[in-house]
DNA sequence: GCAGTGTAGTTGACATGTCATCTACCTCAT
DNA sequence: ATGAGGTAGATGACATGTCAACTACACTGC
């Protein structure tokens, strides 16, 4: 979790440390994450029998007007590599919440769509991750401090997006 | 990532969905961790040959005075289950970076120890590691942002470990 | 001093994610 | 039409994380 950056040694060329409230910061933000992930990961097996990817696949599927999405385009909304989409609606579809059919406009392509008991399973989980979601975090927010968050959220992703262009490939 | 949680089926009792405002926070902040993660953990592997769970156990053993602490105390500081710090310092131990000792005061206990080449390691990586996250995100936040991370952070996790108590066990 | 119970740490089986590679197909210039 | 190079997706080997035992030792009350 890299909760620690400040490292007593002696350097040849000091590098700006964090300071006291930047590491408070980092620190923070670093724990909250593992807790908070923990928690709602905990939550969401034991109410909907999902981990988050599923909830995260399902959803995904679950939001698109025709419940169905070409493998690679789900894969570039997710920010998920091919390679982990790949392997993983192989494990969903061994469960029945997702089917891979062929593409009609692209013969390399497949399409992922959401079955019946997929839908019905989103369906159940999404209120209830969202009650954790509130429960846990947005709830404990003040007005300011959610917009604070849209707003580092989105110009961190800009700069990691725009300037650096890596998206994972696998 | 669960970054939809509006769900438009239709639900015995309307949940509380997250507003425009809430969803664009929540939306916000996993993609951002998920992307300055990756980065992160790029950064670290090319620049210093370590992961991130490796520079978080170097790091947390580095700032001891000592460079030493006992397992289970480690596994509680850095929120890891006594499980995934067995298993990962067993990878660490063979590559030289640490090594287990015996516990003087308890015999069933173990004492991690860098040693001199895991300490060379983490000096060497620290300085890279806190010029990313400047890079990434620390540089990008005003002060009062900065000051938001750290409350909410600190809020969240208080909520986490107050309420509901649950800590990794394995 | 010793049974019962709790704790520290390890281990093995398994789930998940990453990386490199492979196949099949598309696209485009020639 | 064809061959070069690019893209979609799957796959296998491997790294990592989780969960449930398991071992060994510690504590407590009798």
């Amino acid at each position: 979790m890299s909760t620690t950056l400040q490292y007593g040694g002696r350097m040849t060329q000091e590098p700006r440390w964090l300071s006291d409230r930047e590491q408070r910061a980092w620190q923070a933000y670093r724990r909250m994450f593992l807790l908070l992930n923990a928690q709602l990961s905990r939550d969401l097996a034991r109410q909907s029998g999902l981990s988050e990817p599923d909830y995260d696949v399902l959803s995904s599927l679950g939001s698109r007007p025709d419940h169905r999405c070409r493998v690679s385009e789900l894969a570039e909304r997710m920010l998920w590599s091919r390679s982990r989409l790949s392997h993983h609606l192989a494990r969903m579809e061994q469960r029945g919440l997702v089917v891979r059919e062929e593409c009609a406009t692209d013969g390399r392509g497949a399409v992922v769509v959401l079955t019946a008991p997929g839908q019905r399973t989103i369906e159940a989980a999404a209120p209830l991750h969202v009650e954790s979601v509130r429960k846990y975090f947005i709830d404990l927010l003040t007005a300011e401090e959610i917009d604070v968050f849209a707003d580092v959220g989105e110009t961190v992703v800009e700069r990691l997006t725009d300037t650096e262009g890596r998206r994972p490939t696998g």
